[in-house]
DNA sequence: TGTACATCAGTGAACGCGCGTTCACTGATGTAC
DNA sequence: TGTACATCAGTGAACGCGCGTTCACTGATGTAC
């Protein structure tokens, strides 16, 4: 879950209980992995501060320290969320063999993004939890958003002069409002619906792709 | 604000403050109608019940006697907010001359919904703040589904028996998720470095038909 | 090599706040007779 | 038409809870000399 291996030690003597060193070592980063355990086992609203503190066995008022307040932790969070899914995505994407192939890549890695860590996804998009300011946060989010520009404008074909930017923009909107709006409903339990209708071993992803197949596709003519 | 008129007045005597007859005659479309604006006010996080019974000039513990709880409260305010979603879908819909652009229609009018009210699009679709059980809130989100179910069986040529399934039910979740992407994202605030770069008056609408477009062009070839 | 000192990370008790909930109550309504 | 009574909606004080925050503190680290 982290993204970085520990400096220094947790917690060399007892583990979780209080008793360790008096300084943690390597608190921020445990703090960030214990508050996303708790996204992932109690939702948005079981992260706090305390809670965080608790989970990592360290006093409710050291988080403090790190974060200023419970919305740096969360921006430090989401920052952290926004790094990984744009690191999957350009994982998916340099796997791919063409501009349109790369298209959908990006988009399954999204979906499976949020699937995986739907805590974290829920958190990256509450805007009103974040302060889009914290520069980890903006670069994060503005990282990601380049990559999908990339991945667009290569599909229009590459050439940087030649794109015109009103169909760029168009296109890098439709092709992350699909994903994103599959991606929510689905972890908001709103396509379950749908999915009982779906036939094969993974209703998610067969239903997925035919979603992406349909921005190729015209509708069934009327 | 409110679907209905109330039947008794609200408060005969002083407006807002105490002092009015003991019994309000209709408590409870008068602290919906107050939730929605602390809603509109607050956002999500600024709805409870204090608060709502606060706004509406009651004791704190009255909305108990009309929702049990929290849960309940916002459940009966989500249901309210589909069934407004769903009638102005409608009525986008009956004014459309043919399929397509009903399509287009419905999804218009969904977006508007959720700029028009983005605090209460939100709660609608938290699941976790909702009892999905609350007949008023599974009868409303389910008569959403089928509206939108009809118009994609429509565009697709609306023969009852030679449909197939799973091309419906592809359609049905990709119009919906790329009109829900869009909402959020907006909502969300995660369009605006996009909306930057579209021309006109009002660079929203503008994206939107866009984006709605491209659901009928093929995207540039690569 | 050793000592003094500034800095910093973490402690733990205490605070105030707003929340949902409980509970005995009271005022109003409507129904039975 | 009038009286008794059951039911219900709203009151207001009180409770406990978890939260973020404050604050004086203490243990550890590292740097200057």
């Amino acid at each position: 879950m982290s993204t970085t291996e520990p400096a220094a030690p947790a917690s060399p003597t007892g583990d979780g209980e209080r008793g360790g060193p008096y300084h943690h070592g390597n608190l921020k980063q445990a703090l960030l992995d214990a508050a996303e355990a708790l996204l992932r086992r109690e939702g948005v609203g079981g992260l706090t501060l305390r809670a965080a503190a608790a989970e990592t066995g360290v006093s409710h008022a050291a988080p403090k320290n790190h974060f200023g307040d419970l919305c740096g932790l969360q921006s430090e969070l989401a920052a952290s969320g926004f790094r990984r899914l744009a690191g999957q995505m350009r994982a998916a994407l340099d796997d791919a063999a063409t501009a349109d192939d790369a298209m959908d890549a990006i988009g399954r890695a999204y979906v499976a993004f949020a699937v995986a860590n739907p805590g974290l996804f829920n958190l990256m998009y509450r805007s009103e939890m974040l302060d889009a300011d914290r520069p980890a946060l903006k670069s994060a989010v503005s990282d990601m958003a380049m990559l999908l520009r990339g991945a667009v404008v290569a599909r229009a074909g590459g050439g940087a002069s030649g794109v015109n930017t009103a169909a760029i923009v168009a296109d890098i909107t439709a092709a992350w409002s699909l994903v994103h709006g599959f991606a929510t409903l689905l972890v908001d339990g709103r396509l379950a619906p749908l999915l009982a209708h779906v036939k094969g071993e993974n209703p998610e992803s067969s239903l997925l792709d035919l979603v992406l197949a349909s921005r190729k596709t015209r509708p069934p003519a009327r």
